[in-house]
Parts: structure tokens; C-alpha cells; sequence
DNA sequence: GCACGCCGTGGAATCGATTACATCGACGTG
DNA sequence: CACGTCGATGTAATCGATTCCACGGCGTGC
């Protein structure tokens, strides 16, 4: 591959002024300007970003490390992650997590490795030693979905409790009593979070959250199948069951229909998170909708603040309910359980 | 940031030295190893992996441009790809074309800038020049899923010629015989591979694929939905629609319910690309299933291969057909409709 | 007892860029 | 006419690693 030197050489330069060519610096002459840039073309120069980083000390790179690929909630957030990042002249490197602590600390560990400029997390727990250190050593970085609390970063969020009473208000006008809930890991926020809005939210109407009727997933399909059946397998099962995420309640729906129960008459559900496919699911489902591009657009602009050396500041975005008929007496209107209404 | 400067003043040797303990070379005594060690431990000294990749010129990062993140095909592609790189020592930087050719070659200008060791592209196209310029050019390159013919680099895809003969005879079977296909764009080779082998296998029944029924769409929900309202507009509407892939199937249920129609009763629906959504939708989706994840992690090692100087060949896994309701009548037994059975 | 070889080590070149500093010529001004 | 200024350019230091080469010391073989 040519260097700055082989165009230097074509061009009858010097490096230097190859280089204040190409990062348009004033003080070159137009014929220079127009030498260099024949030989760049002739010998398809391209600058190689791994020198120019070393000895700038800056990648133009964002990381990510989001919890789960193949949760289409995350996929939306990377989407939008990379596409304000791109317009924003920085590129973005995912590191995809999987809900394991062990494998968020390498995804953290191999970025900073690449003295990425900034770094986006949706944190799988409590925060491990590595990526305290990082954000006490002054690392740029923005926490995006979940948190860690006591951690000085900004955080951009969605905030559910609203949507959340607006669920247990239509579930509790639709006549259910036994609500139950397939939690997130109580090491995430969001996994404690919506615990906590679902059984205010209940308390408001003065109903109970026993102990049997939470039921602890960790955000993966398998889990929410898991709690379900456990679910149905009470004296007295629940008569809604509200997942904490979308691929706990395909989970659900699994355990479902494995038992030959139909929803949402044997069982209703709702899940937090929308997600395309709940509009042609079996029935379709009532969810929780998070402005999630919004969000990753939001959490790029704060990270790159704050990697500018601009304040960077925490965003909170509200969720809203959209009903459709998993949990009875469809909406009034056909049209309204489409997500073109949103 | 400590370098390996500070590192060797805090262990009393020279950078050589420090240098010669993390890549362990054999001869380094062992007071300097511990010393060193010691030293590395003290300042939480982590290498550059920049500077250490402009001098070895190498990243052991791999490139993957896919054709769309929110396809859940291309996500659990690329999570396979990145498992069995990080197996292999390598990370993987993920760029999303979303289905734009100009999207993509910017990916692969960036990814070639940052001096990635090998690419893996499943290219939206017939290929851009930037793109056959660098293969030709001996970037280590795999195509994955879709290929660009005439190039010379390995290909790791799926044949799906038997399971759309399997799925035509399914089809056939159940009486149909108006059948149609939702084509995806020409310039990919899936795209029109689907649509000749859906041709061939009509043909060895007899069977016509007038103009009418092959529509045009671009891999997106979008797509599906509007060539199928113009199938359902036409004199004589198919009786069956096979989407070349998921996306478009979900636009096709769009469309069939905008209109108040069922499926399979009205319009019977067919898949390339199996997703777990499809045994939840209403009805369950009748898919041509792909070995997802042996195809990541072929694609993963044939790429390896060839950076680190073997052969690196091609690959061709055989896809299958998955019967379930949106075809018409059930498959025998109740789980058979379950991806548990595969 | 001497020479050779090997081991451990440090000095310095190198990768490909950016950029501070020096140089040189032209031009304007008093 | 001399001097200061400014614009264009080149030389060389630098970023943080790896690695070639040289060197000193010690063990071994003859």
C-alpha cells in the first residue's frame, strides 16, 4: 500500500506538505495542492488511520457494547448508534455482550485497547472494576438504556413508569386481579426498574405483588419460557404476565403455546419493548414502546460532548403503551392495533 | 495513558526488554520477567494496540460489512462471525450497508483505512470498484451469504435450490397453483438465485412464473408490503407468495391484513430465511431455513485462513425447508410446527 | 587457558502519519 | 535600499510499540 512518502516522491514534495494538502492547511501553494493531489490519485493513496491515530491519539472511533445482538431492541439502538455517529464523522465498533459480564469486561478491555475516543454502554451488571476505572480515569462515556448508579456518566434512558401505570390501568379495566411479572436480572436497571414501576403501579390500584408472581429472568428468551411454566404451575397462576423485555416474552408465548393454552385466555401478556413483529405475532402483543432511535441518537451526541470537551448531559425520554390484543378485548378501531398509529 | 516507557523506567530495563516480557520471547531473565510484571501491574499498563499495529502491521481485526442490522438473518450472522473470531484471537468491526451500495463502499473505504487484516462482505450489489480494486489488490476477502461472480474469493453461502424444491412440492401438493415470488434486488446474487431456482422447481411440475407474479423488491419490509398489494390487485391474484426473505414476508403480512384478508385461507405465505418469530406469527410461517451459524463461522475461518496464508476455501451448506400453517394444512403433528424439531 | 557461542540486555531504527521550527525568497514600507 | 513580514516549503522530532544488531559476561570444550 503507498504511503505519504511514495505521493511525496510522485508529487516532488516533501511529506509535509503532502500531509498539509491533504488535511487542507492554507499555507500550500495551488501547485503544490494540484501535484499532490494527481499523485494521490495516481497512486490511489489512501491515509492510513492507524498512523494518523497514534499520532494524533485520537481514533475518530466510538464503541459500543450493548447487552444482546440479537434483541432487536439493541439492534434498533446500534442502527441509530451508528448512523448519528457516521454523520458525526466518527465510526463505531459494537461489542456485543450476551448478557455475560465476562464478555462485556473483553468487549470494554479490547476498546480501550484501541484508544477508542469514546465508549457507549448498556451495562449486564453491576459495573465490573475495569469499567469504573475506565470512567474514573476520565474515558469518555455514556451509559445508554441501563446504568450504573453512583457512577459519575450521563445516562440516556427511556423512562417507563408512565407507560407502565397506563399498562396496569388497562389491564386492571380489562378485569385482571393476579398480575405477575418475568423480571430482568436485578443487577441491571432496567431489570429492578420495572419491578419497581409495575408493582407501584399496582399498589396505585391496591393490588399485590406476592413474591410467586415475580419470577427472575435474565433477558433471554429461554428464561421467560423457563418463569412461565413456573408461572402455570402455581395453585393459583397469575392471569397476566408481563415480560420485562421482548425475547422474555417470546419466551412466554413458547411456554404458551408448549402447553396448548391459548392467549390470551388462558394467560394474557404484555412485554416491554416493541418490537415490529408484535403486530403479527399470535395475538398480536401489547408492549411498551421506547423512542429507542431517538435514544441512540441522543446518547451519541452526549458522548461526543463530552469527547469534544462540550458538558454532555443525561436524556431521559418517556416510553409510551400501545395496546394491541394480548391481553382480551381488542381496541376499539382494527387500525389501532397497527404500529403505523405510533 | 502509561506506555511502555513508564513501564520500564518503573522496572529499572529498557523497552526492549518490557517488550520481550508481553510478547514472551524466550530470553528475558526471570528477575527482569517479574520486575517487569510487577511494573506492568503498578500502572495498569495496557499496550497500545494502535502503535503496536502500525509496527506489525497488522490489527487482527476483521471487517464485516452486512446488508441490513435489523434483518435478524444478518444479526445472528454476525454474531457467529464475531464468536468464532474472538475464538481465533480477532475482533470484529461491524459496518451496516443497509441495503445502499454508496453505504456500503464507505463501510469498506473505512474498514480498508483502519488497515482491518481481512474483509467478509455479503455485498449489496454487483460490486463497486473500490471493492474489486481491493480484492484484486490481495486484501484477504470473503464473500458471505450473497457474492459478486467473476471475482476470485472464496464464497460461504447456502444452496437453497433443494429446499425450494422441497418447498414447490409442498406448495404443489396442497393444491396450489398460481404461485408467485417477491424477487429480491437482481444485482444480489440471492436475489436472483431465489427467483431462478423458485422458476426451475415450477417448471419440473409444470408450472408457469408469468411476469405478473415475479415481483421486485429490495429485501425490506417496505418492499414486500407493496409488491404484495400489487399482487392482490391483479385480475387473477396468486395464490401463494414465497418472499425471498424475512423482511419482506413481515411487509407482505402487512399487507394482507391492511386489507382484512387472511393467510393461508386468502394468500398462502412462504419465507427464505427462517426466524424464530415465524412459529409465534399468525399463522406460523412456512420458512426456508439457513445454517446461520455454520456459515458465520466457515466464513470466520476461511477468511483466517487465507490472511494467515493458507488456502481458505469455498463453502456451500445446504438450506431445508420448515413446514408450518401459512401454506395451508397442518403438518401432522402439533410440534412439528416448532423450531425445537431442527 | 583461550576461543567460541550463547544468553540477557540495551540502543536505535522503523512503521506512517502530524506538526513545531527553520529557512528562503518575494514584497511592501519608511 | 535595508529591514521586517509573510507565505511556501523542507527537516526532523514525535506518537508507542517491535525487532535487528551489538555488546558484555559467562560457561564449555579442546
Amino acid at each position: 500500500m503507498a504511503s505519504i512518502k511514495d505521493v511525496a516522491a510522485e508529487a516532488g514534495v516533501s511529506v509535509a506538505t503532502v500531509s498539509r494538502v491533504l488535511n487542507d492547511h492554507p499555507s500550500v501553494s495551488e501547485d503544490a495542492r494540484t501535484r499532490v493531489l494527481a499523485a494521490v490519485r495516481a497512486l490511489g493513496y489512501r491515509p492510513n488511520a492507524v498512523a494518523r491515530s497514534l499520532r494524533t491519539d485520537q481514533t475518530r472511533t466510538l464503541g459500543l457494547v450493548i447487552s444482546d445482538v440479537l434483541n432487536p431492541y439493541f439492534t434498533e439502538l446500534a442502527r441509530a448508534v451508528e448512523e448519528e455517529a457516521r454523520a458525526l464523522g466518527y465510526s463505531v465498533i459494537i461489542g456485543n455482550a450476551d448478557e455475560r459480564p465476562d464478555l462485556q469486561d473483553h468487549h470494554v478491555r479490547t476498546l480501550l485497547d484501541r484508544r477508542i475516543d469514546g465508549l457507549l454502554v448498556s451495562p449486564t451488571d453491576g459495573g465490573s472494576p475495569l469499567m469504573l476505572d475506565a470512567a474514573r480515569a476520565g474515558t469518555p462515556m455514556v451509559f445508554v438504556d441501563r446504568w450504573i448508579p453512583g457512577v459519575d456518566v450521563p445516562v440516556v434512558r427511556a423512562d417507563g413508569r408512565a407507560a407502565v401505570r397506563d399498562l396496569v390501568a388497562h389491564l386492571y379495566g380489562l378485569g385482571h386481579r393476579r398480575l405477575a411479572i418475568i423480571a430482568g436480572p436485578a443487577a441491571t436497571t432496567t431489570g429492578s426498574e420495572r419491578v419497581e414501576a409495575f408493582r407501584a403501579a399496582l399498589a396505585a390500584h391496591g393490588l399485590p405483588l406476592p413474591d410467586a408472581y415475580i419470577g427472575q429472568g435474565d433477558f433471554q428468551a429461554e428464561s421467560g419460557r423457563r418463569v412461565t411454566e413456573g408461572f402455570l404451575d402455581l395453585p393459583e397462576p397469575p392471569e397476566v404476565v408481563f415480560a420485562a423485555d421482548n425475547l422474555m416474552a417470546l419466551g412466554a408465548l413458547d411456554a404458551v403455546r408448549a402447553r396448548g393454552l391459548r392467549v390470551p385466555d388462558d394467560l394474557a401478556l404484555a412485554a416491554f419493548d416493541d418490537i415490529r413483529w408484535f403486530v403479527h405475532t399470535d395475538p398480536p402483543v401489547t408492549a411498551i414502546a421506547q423512542p429507542t432511535d431517538e435514544l441512540g441518537r441522543a446518547a451519541v451526541r452526549a458522548l461526543v460532548d463530552r469527547i469534544e470537551g462540550r458538558p454532555g448531559e443525561s436524556v431521559t425520554l418517556p416510553a409510551r403503551l400501545v395496546v394491541r390484543r394480548s391481553c382480551g378485548a381488542p381496541p376499539a378501531t382494527p387500525t389501532a392495533t397497527n404500529r403505523s398509529q405510533s
